[in-house]
DNA sequence: TAATTATTTTTGTGATCACATTTTCAAAAT
DNA sequence: ATTTTGAAAATGTGATCACAAAAATAATTA
């Protein structure tokens, strides 16, 4: 045991041990680089981040808050298993709770926002150009998070962290699985639609790119990939 | 310090420590006991609640992913100022999440559980009848809480919870300078929607109940309460 | 050989301690 | 009287330890 691919982050000082051994799991668990269904160990961890077990401990009530992890009976922790049915729960309610973010966002953006927007998604096509998958995937979800920001006053975004969490580990699995990402770009469409400040399209465009996206694997390639990564 | 209101939950044996503490500050928070910018100290609930740092510790760090608490810079602790943008936001985010929810239910629900519904309401009808302010307000959660569970896959409870756990506080205000809470009962209409299995009006009722129960606070009455309440 | 039991190891949990930071409160200075 | 400075107390944090439960392994039995 203990050998827990972590990828060491950069840590600003400052900042607590327990807050950065959320952090790398997290970002762990959101690309997918831990398997489901495998448990982990709060030694272990504490062992693989050269700490020890209570700010480990606090890390993970974090993350099984976050829907991150669970908590079994046997006080076991682990990713949780993907199955077809939770898959399609957690894409409509991507769906769902992302329009109703944009939309809350609208009133609030500036140009200068939307001008940031069209950055980020420049920079995520030329990452998608180069097939560069992990930063495409980042760059993604920054685009979806500086316009949900837009908004002074969040109490969405942490809920649709927490889905993009859950949705981590079956990303991870298709891009073992699946030589190269299919990407979906409604991002021009959102953006104009940001600088006319219309709010319908603004959501319609929001609803395009995660059914188009995330939301159009179909149920038997879903079941098939999962089939495939033995879950 | 030290003179914290937790009245005492009972607590099954096999239940972990930070989990009990969990639960209380929990109840605690939802029921708005614990005044909105009171600063929280993990020594002063761990005495509270005769044990120690490292549990509550982990209580607090799962509190303040769910929202009902934040950590400041100083790393203090408190439970969240409600502004009336912030309470704004909190009742929209309910409503979609919750018509949402309700909708995901739909195709699960049983007759039996329809029938459940149908006697937890008559309960809340009872206890409003004799003005049991507290218990109509959990017998309502248990009522929304036992239509969304329909849904065996639950992604979207947690979150609902969450929306509920924030709103909480300014709750316990209300019910501190209001004499009468006035409960608008729209559950009758989502009963005979579900009889039907009709989403669209299953999803109206809900949307209905929420927006003239909590929702119909006007602005005016909520900034009035705050200033009152002197957040 | 397969199943059962016993032993050993691993693991989660919570209390305690030491340390650094922050807050509080009193004394001194302006 | 107000501000500034200093000491004392309180607080968050993380490492360590002891204990009980669980899991893994070895030994025994059928």
């Amino acid at each position: 045991m203990g050998n827990l691919a972590l990828e060491p982050l950069d840590r600003p000082d400052g900042m607590t041990t327990h807050e950065y051994a959320h952090r790398r799991l997290r970002q762990a668990i959101m690309v997918g680089s831990i398997r489901p269904g495998e448990s982990l160990t709060i030694r272990g961890i504490a062992e693989a981040m050269e700490s020890s077990p209570t700010p480990v401990r606090e890390a993970l009530r974090r993350l099984s808050s976050e829907g991150a992890l669970r908590v079994l009976d046997n006080r076991r922790i682990m990713v949780p298993r993907m199955t077809a049915d939770r898959f399609s729960e957690l894409v409509s309610l991507r769906s769902v709770l992302e329009q109703h973010a944009a939309r809350r966002a609208v009133p609030h953006i500036t140009e200068r926002r939307i001008d940031r927007l069209e950055e980020i998604d420049k920079a995520q096509d030329e990452a998608i150009a180069r097939k560069d998958n992990a930063n495409a995937l980042l760059l993604n979800q920054e685009f979806h998070r500086t316009l949900y920001t837009a908004n002074p006053e969040q109490v969405i975004l942490p809920m649709v962290e927490s889905v993009w969490l859950q949705l981590g580990p079956f990303l991870g699995i298709a891009m073992e699985h699946v030589a190269q990402l299919y990407f979906v770009d409604r991002h021009q469409e959102a953006i104009e639609a940001l600088r006319k400040r219309d709010e319908d399209a603004v959501a319609a465009a929001i609803k395009a790119d995660i059914s188009e996206g995330i939301g159009g694997f179909e149920r038997a390639a879903i079941e098939n990939l999962l089939r495939l990564a033995g879950q």
